[in-house]
DNA sequence: AGGTGTCTAGACACAACTGTCCAGGGACGG
DNA sequence: CCGTCCCTGGACAGTTGTGTCTAGACACCT
């Protein structure tokens, strides 16, 4: 598996001028062509590394099959508090590494019109909201009211994405006393937030 | 604009036949032949109609406006409690005739790849968040509370829809005591309910 | 030097669409 | 019953994409 010395593009960069390109187009309509062209590459040398265009598509999804891991790790924490719990979970919004919006959005988009791909995300979003349901229940919900709070606290973010809101983590962070109260029913403490607040920081180097 | 007799296809068939398409397809994957294959007619009919395929997308997007006026008349209301004024603006999920919520997906959707597109959405999306942001404001929420619960109604409702839950409408109806208590601090009255319910039924012949 | 395996460029055949052109066909008015 | 206008079908050229094939470039090993 090592590259000579005078490969030119590496199949990994093949995935990663695709995650780019997702900006501006889905998945399903990937171009080898515009790919290469952004590689400053032929065609063909795609061919080299991948089957056809399926092939790297799947390599997406692949991919994207982490952001549901991620979610569902951080419902399994132990935490004493809801809040603290919730805090979890948004730590999956704040590191890319962890849960990346953007591939997720189009990954979604291609759903909807490629049924194989929308039976995977249908698993997917159940997993991920049965996951944050059950961390409410843990903490005393009552099980219709844990789920329309895992539904407030999942779908919300889901649409934030897909809205596409625009703002600086730090005004993010400042609605989040506002965002636990209306999903909790409970007010976070100044140390969650603060020691959130530090999550972020860790992270920021995006 | 009469249609004479003999005429196999009109113009606001073809629009009709894109909006169904759009289950399969993205608005800009509309394809000529496709359309014209379902209303098996040939595909030189469509340019009797429209000039070129943008101007059938225009179209669309003239039609997927009506959502964002459907939400702003309804936050514009004077309602005696918070509780019924959320329910004013539920009218729209429950009613397709003001909300077409496939429409807003796919408008969505193709706003990802066209900068034209998404400079609409972003308009849309801003006016129908200041609307529900205002109308938490006009019962006594305080600016930033205000605002968080009007993305926490806007934003779960465009990832609800994005997450493609299938439900029937009773159990959905059977969710909002826990919804509304969680987005606006109150408990809803049997009679808001009751009278949102009334509204769900005289809908319901879809 | 020569051989080998890895990677790339360019050419090719094929397929899916687009928009245009033109020759009609049906209904309707004079 | 004849011309006109509205609409439709089929043919056409042009564009953009696909996946395959072949020749060769390059580094590395012996």
């Amino acid at each position: 598996m090592v590259q000579p010395a005078h490969t030119k593009v590496t199949r990994d960069d093949w995935i990663a001028a695709a995650l780019d390109a997702l900006d501006e187009v889905a998945i399903d309509e990937l171009r080898v062509l515009s790919l290469a062209e952004g590689l400053s590459i032929s065609r063909s040398s795609f061919y080299w590394y991948f089957d056809d265009l399926p092939a790297l598509q799947g390599e997406l999804l692949s991919l994207w099959e982490r952001n549901t891991a991620s979610i569902v790790e951080r419902t399994e924490r132990t935490a004493a508090t809801i809040t603290t719990a919730c805090l979890g979970v948004f730590e999956c919004w704040a590191d890319e590494s962890l849960y990346d919006a953007r591939l997720d959005l189009a990954v979604r988009d291609w759903g909807r019109r490629d049924a194989d791909v929308a039976a995977r995300v249908r698993v997917a979003d159940d997993r991920r909201l049965d996951a944050v349901a059950s961390m409410f229940a843990s903490h005393g919900f009552e099980a219709d009211d844990a789920l329309v709070r895992a539904r407030l606290l999942y779908h919300s973010q889901v649409g934030y994405y897909a809205v596409g809101v625009d703002e600086p983590m730090d005004v993010r962070v400042g609605y989040l006393p506002y965002y636990l109260q209306s999903m909790t029913g409970e007010v976070p403490t100044p140390d969650e937030l603060a020691s959130f607040a530090a999550f972020v920081e860790s992270v920021e180097p995006r």
